[in-house]
DNA sequence: TTGTAAGCGTTATCAG
DNA sequence: CTGATAACGCTTACAA
């Protein structure tokens, strides 16, 4: 059994109050005494309940990260930026996916939730920031009054993005991702809204997110339905569809420009080099947890900034 | 505020006691007030206070993982199989990285746990093992009373896998990874302890697990120095390597066959397609995890099988 | 079958 | 400056 706070109490010669005084800095503890209480504490090991601290203060210092998967690249970093704002402020990570989160909500083992895991109930949510604990969700919608938000707002990076190119190329095509993606269709909104700015008409191919759709688009593709420019809802998509293109014979980016969305490792090892937007998820989790974290300080979220990204211009577009 | 058992033990007219244990299905209780009493909680909502208990019976419900960062797909795939398990098992996982680790396991929030880190003390875990709790090291040495340990033999694996190819090829030299890498160092070990068997002298390239460096060591050999097969020690430094050779106008495999290891996406989008060495990491969490909770439910852990791995024979080697 | 009461390890109030 | 003592919400003998 690990000491109690009795122990060193008993091993310092004080009571149990003045020992947790000294133990937490608190009020009133001569210099003399605290030194011997910190001395038992030391000698037994002592580390305070986790458990019966939370009891009596109401305080967990857990914060809870809510996803849907583990998998894929987004959530690590995510998660990275989360961990290290966590670890900046003593807080710590319950991160969970799927069917167990609902119960750490409800029997409020954290003091603050971060959600981005659109299965967890709106009931739920509201249930737990009424009793007012703080909750930050995360591209996704809900309103309330400790209930901050923070989403990546691809339609508006796509958009502005696209008006840029038109600078360049005339006719601009899209391979979309799966409709089930909120990333998929803000990037197709704002790809459909630029155009639309400068009246054209959208011209737009269904993908899914991978290398063989890519693939599969390029070998529909004839000579005639080449765009100038073709924008790939992510990465894999656009870099398939450039290794199809330049089996058939095409150049790029004479024949056709092809540019991606998320920056991934392999962006930097195809020729020519894809241009591609990047997001600053690790950031993002940062600031994220960040905000949370001065909520449970304050009371007050702190602005969380959009997301940072950043278009990479390479040799493909 | 949160409704407490009191609460529901009023409304529904019964004693706490009564009310605690109908709702945990203990003793006897008539089905009666059993009813009562679970309609009394639903109306007030009633989720038990997880301190409190905690406090009470000693057990948090929560298993540790202790990871030394979060980037990079095997954390993901582990986090992944754990989290699977600990849902079916009825735990949460409380994930954390750096300093704050140590923290937690002193401050028994946790019920066991997951060291995939090398960071934290063995005195700390020698400690918390010595309380009873359980641990399981992974990829790390560390004997003890309650502690396990499972590793990835990736010494082992290369072994069975360098004979295997020896039957085919005469010639095999490997590009090995950075020296502070676990996984590096038991790939290299086996590499050379293959070659030793078979009374061949090793040819060892240094790399660094990076695209570049297969790059460059493509760039430094000469025809002279080809054989017949390069054991990479990850698929990254593997496809590197085989574009700078392909582009220097060697045939692959027939000039040298090329092989690598981890299995990453992209091993499929080469030409030709890589040979690999793939690890189940999800499955290894799953089962690491499965391993802990059975002590925790036990006393005893459940035996953990060696992490599966596969040979993918593809068209690279 | 049901209720009373003690106690888990803390913190915090309030006398001494 | 220090020390009883109550309380946090729950579980669990044990008594009724």
């Amino acid at each position: 059994m690990s000491a109690t706070i009795k122990d060193v109490a008993k091993l310092a010669g004080v009571s149990i109050s003045t020992a947790s005084c000294a133990l937490n800095e608190k009020g009133n503890v001569s210099d003399q005494l605290k030194d011997k209480i910190f001395k038992a504490a030391k000698k037994l090991n002592y580390h305070p309940n986790a458990a019966a601290k939370q009891l009596k203060t109401k305080k967990t210092n857990n914060i809870g990260v809510f996803i849907y998967g583990f998998s894929g690249p987004v959530f690590s970093e995510v998660l990275e930026g989360m961990n290290k704002a966590a670890q900046e402020e003593g807080y710590n990570l319950l991160v969970s996916s799927g069917s167990l989160s609902e119960k750490i909500i409800n029997q409020r083992q954290i003091d603050g939730a971060i959600i981005f895991d659109s299965h967890i109930k709106d009931e739920v949510l509201i249930n737990y920031s009424l009793s007012n604990y703080p909750v930050i969700l995360l591209d996704r919608d809900l309103e309330g009054d400790n209930i901050s938000r923070s989403i990546i707002n691809n339609q508006e990076i796509v958009y502005n993005f696209i008006l840029q190119m038109q600078k360049k190329y005339q006719k601009i095509a899209m391979i979309t991702g799966p409709n089930d993606s909120y990333n998929a269709l803000g990037r197709l909104e704002g790809y459909k809204e630029a155009l639309k700015t400068k009246n054209l008409q959208p011209i737009i191919y269904k993908g899914d997110f991978t290398y063989e759709s890519g693939i599969a688009i390029g070998q529909k593709l004839t000579k005639e339905d080449l765009p100038d420019l073709m924008f790939c809802a992510n990465d894999e998509t656009a870099i398939g569809l450039m290794e199809e293109m330049k089996k058939q014979g095409y150049k790029i980016p004479e024949d056709m420009a092809i540019c991606g969305f998320d920056n991934i490792l392999w962006t930097r090892h195809v020729e020519p080099q894809l241009t591609t937007i990047a997001i600053n998820h690790t950031e993002w989790g940062h600031d994220v947890a960040k905000s949370l974290i001065n909520y449970l300080k304050t009371s007050k979220f702190l602005e969380i900034g959009d997301p940072k990204h950043e278009v990479i211009y390479r040799a493909s577009a």
